[in-house]
RNA sequence: GUGGACGUAGCUCAGAUGGUAGAGCUCCGGAUUGUGGUUCCGGUCGUCGUGGGUUCGAGUCCCAUCGUCCACCCCA
């Protein structure tokens, strides 16, 4: 008796039942990037262990702990990307589209982090991105967070708001993490175990702890949106402007940072309370440093990434559809005979109708059954071979769904036309 | 990584105190031998997550392990 396979833990399979409602969100997500002219590109899985460590920080959980790393045949150290930017970056470096000019892109795939699973937190994971880079000023943030409001909207996501707040230069913000710890310092016997820890690694992240016993340390910290510099304080004023004009609601959230050390000026999030712990489903910002660290030209760049996870979770919670994958008909044959014909006139009736979706009933069976797995099936029409159609030459076509609806005798050439004519009718997306 | 709850049929779940497994839905067949969806009748489906242990006897108790969920942590 062998054993039963499982899957890895935290890397889950996407069944049929659930594959309409990802098509769905997948097909809004293509429409709403392309309206404003987001290019895609695909990229590899896996990249060179050191794209990551360089990219997202050493010093970042991701990077510590988090990391599917292995030595490939040759013993380079490879890493299964945790995230969509670094590999992005990479791409657009290593092939000089970064060279006088200016991207709009967007990607979509599995990511992959070793964290402990829970609601909303798997290892094997999926994230939408977009980055744009070339481009210095705020119109471009604003266009971003424009851009994931629309797709909110567009999927019927009422549930979540939009948090903002702006990390300056990264010399405004070395200054400002400088005064930061010696604050945190003075007061180190209020803090807890954990910031105590980042106190030496990333004293930032102390300011989003969840920590009700933080709240009075927390009150009286430095904020980092008053230790802007002038330039990154004119950003994150023109941005807001451009949000009020725009119609975007959104909070300053002073306490707001992000977890990879590449972001500067620009930070955002989109959070809901719907989801339990994991409540961000969209989080982005700007990181113009990045492309010239990791070997490229001096280019600004900014971006978002989205959880598919969380997406479909939130949809699903409201009780989307997803999309109609049903056939449209479904081809019941009766006898030998018939299962032989229909296969031929199945084949005739996709060439004459390309946009039909025709499900031929295999494995035998009587009418009954048959007819059984037609209505499962969600089709509208039946379209039925017996030994009386063989005969004739024809095929009986019965609407399902209609409750008036005649069952008519047709030939092939009729069938092919009324199917036709059927979907025209009601032309589904 | 830390803490807690929980794993019984394909799905949702019942199975006090240990005595050898049930319901609803699904699926298949019949009533209706060429017509589905409603109704009625009948039937299939379980190594009770896995591996050990205690016991005359374990779904039930103990240990380990795998997995799921929740919180911390982290993040999309």
């Amino acid at each position: 008796m062998s054993k039963l396979f499982q899957a890895i833990r935290g890397m889950n399979d996407i069944l049929p039942g659930e594959s309409a409602l990802w098509q769905a969100l997948e097909t809004t997500l293509r429409e709403v990037l392309a309206a404003y002219g987001y290019d895609e590109i695909r990229l590899p899985l896996v990249e060179k262990t050191e794209l990551f460590a360089r990219s997202i920080g050493e010093a970042t959980d991701i990077v510590e702990k988090e990391m599917y790393t292995f030595a490939d045949r040759n013993g380079e150290s490879l890493t299964l990307r945790p995230e969509g930017t670094a590999g992005c970056v990479r791409a657009c470096i290593e092939h000089g589209l970064l060279h006088n000019q200016t991207q709009r892109l967007w990607y979509a795939g599995p990511m992959f982090r070793y964290e402990k699973p829970q609601k909303g937190r798997y290892r094997q994971f999926h994230q939408v991105g977009a980055e744009a880079y070339g481009m210095a000023g705020p119109d471009i943030d604003a266009e971003l967070i424009c851009l994931t409001a629309r797709l909110w909207r567009r999927l019927g996501i009422g549930a979540v708001t939009l948090q903002i707040n702006s990390l300056g230069s990264s010399a405004a913000r070395a200054v400002y993490r400088d005064r930061l710890v010696a604050y945190f310092e003075a007061r180190r016997a209020e803090l807890d175990e954990d910031s105590q820890r980042r106190l030496a690694t990333n004293p930032l992240r102390i300011l989003d702890s969840k920590n009700p016993a933080m709240r009075a340390v927390l009150a009286d910290a430095p904020v980092l949106i008053e230790h802007l510099d002038a330039e990154s304080h004119a950003h994150f004023e023109e941005l807001r402007t451009l949000l009020d004009a725009a119609g975007v609601a959104y909070q300053i959230n002073p306490h707001l940072v992000r977890g990879l050390d590449y972001y500067c000026k620009t930070v955002f999030e989109w959070v809901t309370d719907t989801l339990g712990a994991q409540g961000a489903i969209c989080a982005g910002g700007r990181y113009d440093g990045l492309l010239e660290q990791l070997g490229g030209p001096a280019t600004p760049g900014v971006g978002f990434a989205l959880g598919l996870e969380r997406l479909a979770a939130l949809l699903a919670a409201a009780g989307q559809p997803g999309a109609d994958a049903n056939p449209h008909a479904y081809l019941i044959a009766v006898g030998a005979a018939a299962q032989r014909w229909g296969l031929a006139l199945a084949e005739r009736l996709r060439d004459q109708a390309p946009a039909l979706r025709l499900r031929m009933h295999c494995g035998g069976g009587g009418f009954k059954a048959q007819f059984r797995r037609a209505d499962h099936s969600g089709a509208r029409f039946a379209l039925i071979l017996g030994e009386d159609e063989v005969r004739a030459g024809t095929v009986a076509v019965k609407p399902l769904r209609d409750p008036d609806g005649q069952q008519l005798t047709l030939s092939p050439d009729q069938a092919a036309a009324f199917l036709r004519a059927a979907l025209d009718a009601t032309p589904r997306p």
